[in-house]
DNA sequence: TCACTTGCTATGCTTTCTGTAGCGCATTAA
DNA sequence: TTAATGCGCTACAGAAAGCATAGCAAGTGA
């Protein structure tokens, strides 16, 4: 699946996520909400992800496109999950 | 997210997901149908998804657990958007 | 002109993955 | 009893990916 061999990469899926949190933002903006994502990597997956067709540069810096919203869309099951994954992991 | 730091990792999501789609297996086999995967990393995604509580061993080999399959579940959208994502490509 | 922000790039080091080989153990067949 | 097979790994060595930090070049605003 090329879909995970894209994700499957060191925030890539973070990038996306908060990408669509926080909406269309710079850089640095988005350097500072990864925390502790380096330049290098940010640079990195953004082009990746724009090639992907997920994201694009917009007003205000970098964007999801319609397609990123989509993906961004299906992820989110997997922030639901996580919570159930938390609760399951403190009761062990 | 600390689910995304895991999953985030080359071959993660994708042993999750063979694991679930041919059932229990082997490691070897395993091995087999990731294809290009190396027994070391198979290996390290393994025990770390053991202790994330989503693959288990079993009779024949490694499976998934209850947790696993839920997961992989809210994996499966993925699946479905990556033909959607081909098809977008394609259309360029 | 000068400070400030922006999107990066550069450097050097650590960690992660890969490809290939093969070990030790268990089961089976001769 | 021995040989063959399949099993789950482990052991390297080299390549690639990531990190932290520093800093540059271009654009903006005062």
């Amino acid at each position: 699946m090329a879909l995970f061999d894209l994700l499957g990469r060191h925030w890539a899926m973070g990038v996306l996520w908060t990408l669509n949190e926080i909406g269309p933002s710079t850089f640095r903006r988005l350097q500072d909400e990864c925390e502790t994502i380096s330049p290098a990597t940010l640079n990195k997956r953004l082009k990746e992800l724009q090639v992907a067709g997920f994201v694009h540069r917009a007003e205000g810096g970098y964007a999801t496109t319609e397609l990123g919203r989509d993906l961004y869309e299906r992820l989110r099951p997997l922030g639901e999950f996580s919570k159930d994954w938390a609760r399951h992991l403190s009761n062990l």
